[in-house]
DNA sequence: ACTACTGTAATATCTAACTATTACAGTACT
DNA sequence: AGTACTGTAATAGTTAGATATTACAGTAGT
């Protein structure tokens, strides 16, 4: 479980790591009972303090996505990739309706927003091709 | 020119409000010489503090969009309008980009965002019909 | 028992964003 | 000249996010 972090793109760290964590669970990356980096391990790996990893961890248990093994560390819960997987596309959502709600306000036209996510996709998948390395069961 | 500014979503206010006015500059809202509200009608309308609106117009100016009249107030500079529609779908694309980089990292895939994008698209159009105030000219 | 890990917590310090307030120089209108 | 607007600036205070540092209780392996 490897965390990308940046600090200059205006979202708190805390809730950048938390979003990948459970990001991580809806697609397998992280199973039910396996444990994530120690507050230490992902503070060193992402250059970021461990008060703000144990921000996002705290909030994971929070939401019930991760469980406290008194200490061993914290691991996944039983059915956080149930939830996680709820919500994946609505985390998306979330903040897609922001930005297509500021469009659309604005006088972008349907048939630019549709170019446009999809010369975004594309220049994406060009950019990092998928590693399949953690498929989804169908 | 009424701005919306939302204190919650982490966005500044000050950039809430520049790029409302470059939007604004874009689709012929506000038009070549024509003076933005000042800073404390802004600030009165949108309950935010002066010193927040006068940020955000010294942005402006610093990017072109605004010009100072002395005594006056600020005015829409004569390329600006040019200058905003070049960037209004870069504004767009900027933070798309985050989004699909996301979606497309933790194993969204590409009918799931066509889909995504349509259903919000439509749920944002029957929310707020659009008011063809200030069409586009060709 | 010792060591090396866990999470958690408290403290102090820093920065960006925002607010409230006061002040001042320039312009326009009467 | 007086009044009412402009933008601009300085000061001080608040909050959220992040940092650095120290400390402590619980667990595992030797």
């Amino acid at each position: 479980m490897i965390c990308q972090v940046d600090t200059n793109n205006g979202i708190p760290i805390y809730e950048q790591i938390s979003r990948q964590v459970k990001f991580a669970v809806a697609n397998g990356s992280l199973l039910v009972g396996e444990h994530v980096p120690s507050v230490r391990e992902m503070a060193t790996r992402t250059a970021v303090n461990v008060n703000t990893v144990a921000r996002a961890y705290r909030d994971l248990q929070a939401e019930g996505v991760l469980v406290s093994i008194r200490g061993t560390g914290l691991a996944i819960a039983a059915d956080a990739p149930e939830k996680c997987r709820r919500n994946r596309l609505e985390m998306v959502r979330e903040r897609l309706r922001y930005i297509l709600r500021e469009a659309l306000q604005n006088g972008v036209s349907s048939d630019e927003i549709q170019a446009l996510v999809h010369s975004e996709w594309d220049a994406l998948k060009k950019e990092s091709p998928l590693d399949n390395t953690h498929p989804e069961k169908g």
